[in-house]
DNA sequence: GACCCTAGCTAAACCGGTTTATCTCCGGCT
DNA sequence: AGCCGGAGATAAACCGGTTTAGCTAGGGTC
């Protein structure tokens, strides 16, 4: 079974490659009724343009990357990414060109490997780092890139983000009014930029807080509550950075007998099946939406629009059982 | 930042195109010191092959494809599918193009697209039907392709599966064993080929069972339980066809008052994070070895090997809590 | 020394598109 | 009538590779 190409159109129509060109792409220099001879028979022949020759001429390679650092395994439990690409894919009429890296070398090869080959049109860029290199490679390759959940501006980067520092206050602010006051921290990697970012809001609005560093697996964040609570004075309230650690915090605070949420509040980050079953609270945000709005950000930065910073709605905070007056104290 | 191109190679090593086209590949026509002064050039300019232009030259697109047919934000909670994808990558060293769409139709639209713009090698086929349209399309487009998670053979395409019918006895046994006698199953979407092959099993299994459709989601699992458990014979146990349902089984077993697993025992097919916090007993297999072993196959095909049908191991119940002796019967 | 063979390379065609330069009409204007 | 302009089409170059046909020089054979 053989594709139909340009140049049969062209012999069927009894005009030239050109001139099936200029047809199908909807440009000047083709008369009406050649034009509409031009479609009839490329959609009789059922006639599709080879991505491949088109990419070739420098035109589009009509597909968008995205690399995730990620142990591979690890992958499986993090429903935020394929919330995040299913809502990616919801705005985007190209492919999409995934690949899971073990290591951000390997991230960067990657993405110099895919505009070499001139595989993409453009990147999306998650988990951004600190100081990140990503940001001055993808200006200095040309390569029309949206940074997904940084924070606020960079570069020259068009930039899709939630403000993780107003969020944490919320959250803080939602604990003090329950009358918490030892809240503690169970954060993410600390190379991530969120992480620098919640950590400075959870500093500034808590007064004697406690930040114990996780790495978003279960075996974490059951570490690390188990730490803060055999400590002298354990918080009665602890904010997670993901709902995985924050399941897994809930299944060692009754393991030891510490009852949620009378004695201990717990709160996740990011809500999922998971705290809806867990009955914990979470703030909440629309991932699907968030994904959708990055890629609309992509595909006008590729259409050569002007890099913007499009900011998120701020995430709302869920309710549920895991979270309560503080023990003992006088509840406002 | 222009990259370099074939020609630059030639020009700098002061050789024609095709001396360095041959060089590069490795292939006869050229002396090794002129191989050895080409390759020095390629990698001191920092050469990229562009795969646009190889693949134009009928080569390959380096990119095998995967299609998925949901509802766009249906696709968060399936953890199978990202273990799955996962485990793909892990296996291949070519890139994944991932697209999620609504309808079968546009699945095979895309699969035809794909094909005819020489985007991919090879594609997986995943969600088999009872008797899939896309089968015979791919032996009729001469596309590469792997059914994944189907039941055995399927025209002339290789195929990687899991037995079904086999686990589902092993599950029925099990709550036999533990003297059940009234079980009922929730099933998943019966136009899926693994549905039927389990509901066989479990018609051939279970004398006196009740089957219940479901569409995966929590809504249905929590629906079929209440109607099963609201019955005047009510089963003493359900195996649920994935893990989501299963879990909002378990909920609506509680807020019934029905105690787990003294009065009702509860299986869930494919194992995650869920079960695993709710304590649920599961069927579990490997699926990132899944899609690994699906890569390997895909690649293989693609390299023109015949296509074989590979089974993945049995996959193993992990027994929980979610499960225990019929009540008041007599155990063996 | 004439002949042939082959290793090693170049030139050119090709893949399937896009784009530009060119060519040919045809109509309108002076 | 002569000139100009533009619409409509074509031929050809180009993108960056692969592949094939053809050329050349050198060595071996008789």
């Amino acid at each position: 079974m053989k594709r139909p190409t340009i140049k049969d159109i062209a012999a069927a129509a009894g005009v030239s490659k050109g001139a099936v060109s200029l047809a199908l792409n909807g440009r000047a220099g083709v008369s009406e009724s050649t034009r509409a001879r031009v479609l009839d028979v490329a959609s009789a022949l059922g006639y599709r343009p080879s991505v491949t020759a088109r990419a070739l001429s420098s035109a589009s390679a009509d597909a968008v990357g995205l690399v995730l650092v990620r142990p591979p395994r690890a992958l499986g439990d993090e429903a935020f990414f394929f919330q995040l690409i299913a809502g990616m894919q919801s705005e985007m009429s190209c492919a999409l060109l995934l690949q899971v890296v073990a290591s951000r070398e390997e991230e960067i090869a990657l993405y110099q490997r895919w505009w070499a080959e001139h595989r993409v049109d453009g990147v999306f860029l998650v988990d951004l780092l600190v100081s990140d290199p990503r940001v001055s490679l993808m200006s200095s390759l040309g390569l029309p890139a949206v940074v997904v959940g940084g924070s606020g501006h960079h570069g020259s980067l068009a930039s899709v983000w939630a403000d993780d520092y107003a969020a944490m206050t919320s959250v803080v602010e939602h604990l003090k009014s329950l009358g918490h006051r030892r809240i503690a921290r169970v954060a993410g990697l600390s190379s991530l930029l969120h992480t620098v970012r919640r950590d400075a809001a959870f500093a500034s609005s808590v007064v004697d807080g406690v930040v114990v560093a996780g790495d978003y697996t279960a075996e974490s964040g059951a570490a690390a509550t188990r730490d803060l609570l055999s400590g002298e004075a354990p918080p009665t309230a602890i904010v997670y950075d993901n709902d995985v650690m924050a399941v897994a915090g809930a299944e060692v605070a009754a393991s030891l007998g510490v009852s949620v949420p009378s004695e201990l509040s717990l709160v996740a980050w990011d809500d999922s099946v998971l705290c809806q079953h867990g009955r914990l609270t979470a703030l909440s945000r629309d991932t699907f939406a968030f994904g959708a709005r990055a890629a609309r950000a992509l595909v006008s930065v590729i259409g050569g629009a002007s890099p913007t910073d499009v900011q998120d709605v701020l995430p709302e905070l869920v309710v549920r059982g895991s979270s309560g007056p503080a023990p003992g104290g006088s509840a406002p």
